[in-house]
DNA sequence: AGCACGCCGACT
DNA sequence: GTCGGCGTGCTC
């Protein structure tokens, strides 16, 4: 026999399967879907068996080493999910295999990642044969708690150590090693009966009636998550099975702590802040079918459980979705593709869904489902917008509309949420008398400045400018470069009032559960002021809060993105949708230097369908999707002349052989230069292009041998 | 990814 | 004359 094996290098060359003789002593337990260790030109590798012959050829065929697993890793299914990945994304199969998986189960030669015991004692007789025995105080006691169940040892408190030798010595009793999982769902509040309104009534009947994929478009608090728990609910009645992918769960413990208390312990969690150990615990539920629901980010939805009956999306147009290394997969694509397979039902949740999907919604391609209604019938909170051009000179953060409110807020024992989205981007210029924003001519992007030549850069289409000092809508001389952050914030805030402040960005939040402390704490009232990145607009549901303050509306639009009016409306949507969300009724006071932007209007008006439509139109100006698609193709080397000069080579023979498409760059990107290589970036526009995918393909295959450059595609790229 | 094979520059 | 540079090609 024969088995063809599909080894654990990354690398285009060996990205296949090689032959391998199965010695007779692994014939029965090989099978497809298994790893097995395999001798590979001079290495020692593990792999994955994709196929078997009964071939008694013998050939010079190199023998398996060693067989892994007893249990198949990738079955049929997900065999076949990989082969889709790979050829969506123009990935090596092996990496989507390898992405699928939790880290204990990848094929790769040295992973320690081991199933955990505890020890337990047990009776080694008869109950009714215990009579015949004569036992000590200490004995009886071991005895009565085995009989009333309590025989973990790491539980048992106060129990004498010899006394249990000498019953084990008798062999009365034994020890036995049972498999614990890492982790356990609690199940922190009990359920209460949650009567749907007639909307979301009606919407789980469309979503149960509907054949295709269905857009949840409901405003925030419209009880989007009691729809999904109730369609989940219909379908582990009829023994199928649910996903539930979440933007990042370790942000949102409140949307486990609702579906733990309506499902119990059918429940596995997956998200990136597990332990790799725990990863695996979670992981083996759900291939032994010891739980029907998976919730997790955007990995989860590899989950492989069977008979699947739905898949929900939740705040689909959240970037997490869409994985940045390879494969440069999107969650929402293999939601759609694994729910064919098992003819599930996908559903998108959002109160600004992203503008593919809304207009796929609204052609038809998905089904629109409306929540109109929040389910509290409390009104959205009102938004006041302060505009900062004439606020600035006073204070260089804060307004005194802000300051007057925090203080108020504080002095009533509520709490405040304040958001800056100040990530470690490049600065910006931007006029600080007019609000003026430097803009590429051909693109209608922000400029990004460039300290090193001292230009205003195009990230899109490479174009550049000097550095402008005056501004040229207002003609002072007042171009500045903008750029806060939120320790600086933090610094001012410990100046300007006396209250505890707890700040919530990527350096605070880097160690093990230091998420969850955080938000546990300011849910307890130890802080009254929460400031932080986008990080804290989503999901979260603080009662308490009554004051939502943004520092800076505008760090989002300036980010060189022609996406960044679509990210800002979200974020000031979401951010506001925080406050009120108790008892009391909640203010926003967003700032701005851009009151007039439409994205600002638009949010403060709760007014989605409006922005819709008006960034729609943009789009199309611009032919920006959703009216085309877009492919990125970086390409990266040490040497800056040979990566020019490729990509000016790549950039032609994409021109001549792609005639339905528009070829941008290569031009300098916002990571041009990371650890010493310099990647120029090319971005490829079309519509329909049937001979894509193979001219690519020819392109990665060109350069697969090269080991001074690579070359780097991303398919529907969120960045580049 | 590793590793061998192979063909050109400065050196015990 | 040789050691070693890294370009090229192969791994069942």
């Amino acid at each position: 026999m024969v088995a063809s094996v599909l080894v654990e290098l990354s690398n285009r060359n060996v990205d296949k399967c090689y032959d391998y003789l199965i010695p007779k002593k692994f014939e029965n337990y090989i099978k497809i879907g298994i790893r097995v260790v395999v001798p590979f030109g001079k290495q020692t590798l593990e792999g994955f068996v994709l196929n078997i012959t009964f071939v008694d050829s013998n050939d010079d065929l190199k023998e398996i080493i060693d067989v892994v697993d007893s249990d198949v890793i990738l079955n049929d299914e997900l065999l076949l999910l990989g082969k889709y990945i790979k050829n969506k994304t123009l990935s090596t199969l092996i990496s989507a295999y390898q992405t699928m998986l939790p880290k204990a189960l990848k094929a790769q030669k040295k992973s320690s990642i081991n199933k955990v015991y505890d020890k337990y004692i047990e009776l080694n007789i008869d109950k009714e044969s215990l009579n015949k025995y004569k036992f000590n105080d200490g004995q009886k006691k071991i005895i009565g708690e085995i009989l009333s169940g309590n025989n973990n040892k790491k539980y048992l408190k106060g129990i004498s150590i010899s006394s249990l030798n000498t019953l084990i010595n008798k062999n009365i009793i034994r020890e036995v090693l049972i498999e614990r999982y890492r982790m356990n769902i609690e199940t922190k509040f009990s359920y209460e009966k949650f009567k749907l309104n007639e909307e979301q009534q009606q919407a789980v009947n469309m979503i149960l009636s509907s054949s295709n994929t269905c857009l949840l478009y409901g405003v925030t608090g419209s009880g989007k998550t009691e729809v999904y728990m109730e369609v989940i609910d219909r379908m582990l009645r009829l023994r199928k099975t649910a996903i539930v992918l979440v933007p990042e769960i370790s942000l949102t413990p409140q949307i486990t702590d609702r579906f733990s208390s309506r499902f119990g312990n059918n429940i596995a969690i997956l998200h990136s802040r597990l332990s790799d150990g725990e990863k695996y615990d979670e992981y083996r539920k759900i291939v032994r079918g010891e739980v029907s629901i998976v919730i997790g980010a955007r990995s989860a939805v590899f989950a492989p459980l069977k008979n699947i009956g739905v898949i929900v999306i939740d705040e689909e147009h959240s970037n997490t979705y869409k994985q940045e290394n390879n494969p440069k997969y999107n969650a929402i694509d293999i939601a759609i593709e694994r729910a064919k397979f098992h003819n599930a039902k996908v559903i998108l949740g959002s109160a600004t869904p992203s503008l593919e999907s809304f207009s796929r919604a609204i052609v038809n391609k998905y089904q629109l489902i409306q929540l109109k209604k929040r389910a509290n019938a409390k009104n959205l909170p009102n938004i006041l917008i302060v505009d900062m051009n004439k606020e600035a000179k006073k204070n260089n953060y804060f307004s005194s509309v802000l300051i007057e409110n925090i203080r108020k807020t504080l002095e009533n024992k509520e709490q405040v949420i304040l958001l800056l989205n100040r990530r470690g981007y490049a600065s910006f210029i931007t006029c600080s008398n007019c609000g003026y924003v430097s803009k590429c001519p051909n693109c209608d992007i922000t400029l990004t400045y460039h300290k090193s030549s001292d230009m205003e850069r195009c990230h899109y289409c490479g174009y550049a400018t000097k550095r402008k000092v005056i501004c040229p809508n207002c003609h002072e001389q007042s171009m500045k470069n903008l750029g806060v952050g939120t320790e600086k914030i933090e610094e001012e805030l410990n100046k300007l009032f006396d209250a505890k402040v707890i700040r919530m960005d990527f350096d605070t939040t880097s160690t093990k559960g230091a998420h969850e402390r955080i938000i546990e704490d300011f849910q307890n009232k130890k802080y009254d002021i929460l400031l932080g990145t986008q990080m804290i607009a989503k999901g979260l549901d603080f009662p308490n809060v009554t004051l939502v303050g943004v520092i800076n509306a505008d760090t989002s639009l300036m980010i060189p993105n022609f996406r960044s009016s679509e990210y800002t409306f979200q974020l000031l949507s979401q951010v506001a949708g925080r406050s009120g969300r108790g008892a009391k009724s909640g203010k926003v006071i967003i700032q701005t230097f851009n009151k007039e932007h439409y994205a600002i209007c638009l949010a403060k008006n709760h007014n989605y369908v409006e922005f819709f439509n008006k960034e729609m139109k943009i789009r199309k100006e611009l032919n920006y999707p959703p009216y085309c698609y877009l492919v990125s193709l970086k390409v990266i080397s040490k040497d800056y002349d040979l990566a020019k000069n490729e990509g000016n080579i790549i950039a032609i023979k994409l021109k001549n052989n792609l005639k339905n498409s528009i070829i941008l760059g290569p031009s300098i990107g916002s990571t041009f230069k990371v650890n010493n290589t310099y990647r120029f970036g090319i971005l490829i526009k079309y519509k329909k292009e049937d001979n894509l995918y193979n001219f690519l393909e020819k392109i990665l295959d060109y350069y697969k041998t090269n080991g001074k450059i690579k070359v780097d595609i991303d398919f529907n790229p969120l960045y580049f």
